[in-house]
DNA sequence: ACCTGAACACCGTTCAAGT
DNA sequence: ACCTGAACACCGTTCAAGT
């Protein structure tokens, strides 16, 4: 590594990366997966990279285009299940490697956030969805609705496990509402009161830490089981596979 | 309406609002309301209201504290039915009105996001899901994640199907996306290309319209569906109402 | 072909100063 | 108490100019 030459005015940090579209998508990827969204800009990418922001823009085009290249990237590490399993345990495999991956990266789930499904990875997961769909005997006419019910609930329900929760940088925010949610008025709210130390902290709306810290493993076990359980009793006939 | 004085040299296009928080909250929903994220600012918001950008702060603390409120006056609009049905049609009714008040602002819907979850009318909402859910005879150890995969699967779906899709103002996109589905390889996608007629602009991941102008009316209908049916099937003992 | 250096048109937020 | 006017520290993006 001689890094002899190249040493007059770069700003860099990094003894200037060769700077190809891979390296770029990476060095994004780092900077997200680190920072978040707060730590990650254009500018902040390039500085981290020992280059200007306008030799990112010669790459990639620009950001949006550069978030889609990291999302899809990191969509490329949700394979599908390749075995040769019945539906059943097929799709509840698909939906915790799913998981696993945004959970593995909450930074970047959160900043690609919906847009996931319309990278181009998409496609062979949706083809897999719907062929194990279909060799499963749903119906033809359900086949979309339990597609779309499917992934909406699955992808949704792990984007808000992994939403950030408000004052992300107040730390008394925390303990004020863990407070609020004790001192609640049983009157008003008599069955959160009663059940409240199951719920605390375990439930949409009743948290004060983001799934990344605090995961909600098992209502999203009981979610994927009601859906399988349901969507198999709509199938009229046998398997078809 | 003496508008004769306060002409100076104020930039405003309307003739100075009282600049009250909830004057503030209404301009900026229907600043969001029409244009989207794309259109707000503190600085258009400002502007629109004919003050300079550090008024606003004097009133609503910054923009994240606006949003919230922006949010949660737009959460008062969810109601949950009060009628004293039975579990099943309350809870569908209430997805309903969920969906209903996202679709009709879908731009606000958009803005807030996911943490429409941690606003204060959600506890109302909460409190009401699980006292229904209780009164339905659902096991209390299966409560908690009952109630989250109801929540987490409706916003989450909601959201998913009205998140906007990539090269907004592109419009050879989605003539460029339609083309490229209708051109699919059935040796890799053979589901794919044999229900794409279903499938084309009707599904995750295969369309180019956002759920604001083509809603998943009866993929949405179809997951209530499932949901309610399989948490019907664990319900040991009759309701308890 | 690839990157610099500087510029343009924006942001959110703060703060002294006015009234 | 409430707002102005200006400033600070950022953004994403473009573009002539260099090499």
């Amino acid at each position: 590594m001689d890094n002899k030459a190249k040493k007059k005015s770069n700003q860099g940090t990094l003894p200037s990366v060769p700077l190809t579209k891979t390296a770029i998508v990476t060095a994004a990827s780092r900077l997200i997966d680190q920072g978040g969204a707060k730590e990650f800009s254009m500018r902040s990418l390039a500085t981290a990279m020992g280059v200007y922001p306008a030799a990112l823009y010669w790459h990639i085009g620009d950001r949006s285009q550069l978030l889609a290249a990291v999302g899809s990237r990191w969509m490329r590490g949700v394979v599908p299940p390749a075995m040769p399993d019945d539906w059943e345990t097929w799709t509840r495999e698909l939906s915790r490697r799913y998981r696993a991956a945004c959970h593995r990266h909450p930074n970047i789930a959160r900043l690609i956030g919906s847009e996931i499904l319309n990278e181009q990875g998409g496609l062979a997961i949706a083809e897999a969805i719907i062929a194990h769909l279909v060799a499963a005997g749903v119906p033809e006419s359900e086949i979309v609705d339990s597609y779309n019910s499917l992934t909406g609930s699955v992808v949704g329900f792990v984007s808000l496990e992994l939403a950030q929760l408000a004052e992300k940088d107040n730390p008394s925010w925390a303990a004020n509402t863990a407070a609020q949610l004790a001192g609640l008025d049983p009157r008003r709210y008599p069955n959160l009161v009663r059940y409240m130390d199951r719920l605390a902290d375990r439930a949409f709306s009743l948290r004060w830490t983001t799934g990344a810290d605090k995961p909600f493993d098992e209502s999203y076990e009981y979610l994927i089981d009601r859906l399988i359980d349901s969507i198999k009793s709509r199938v009229i006939r046998g398997p078809q596979q």
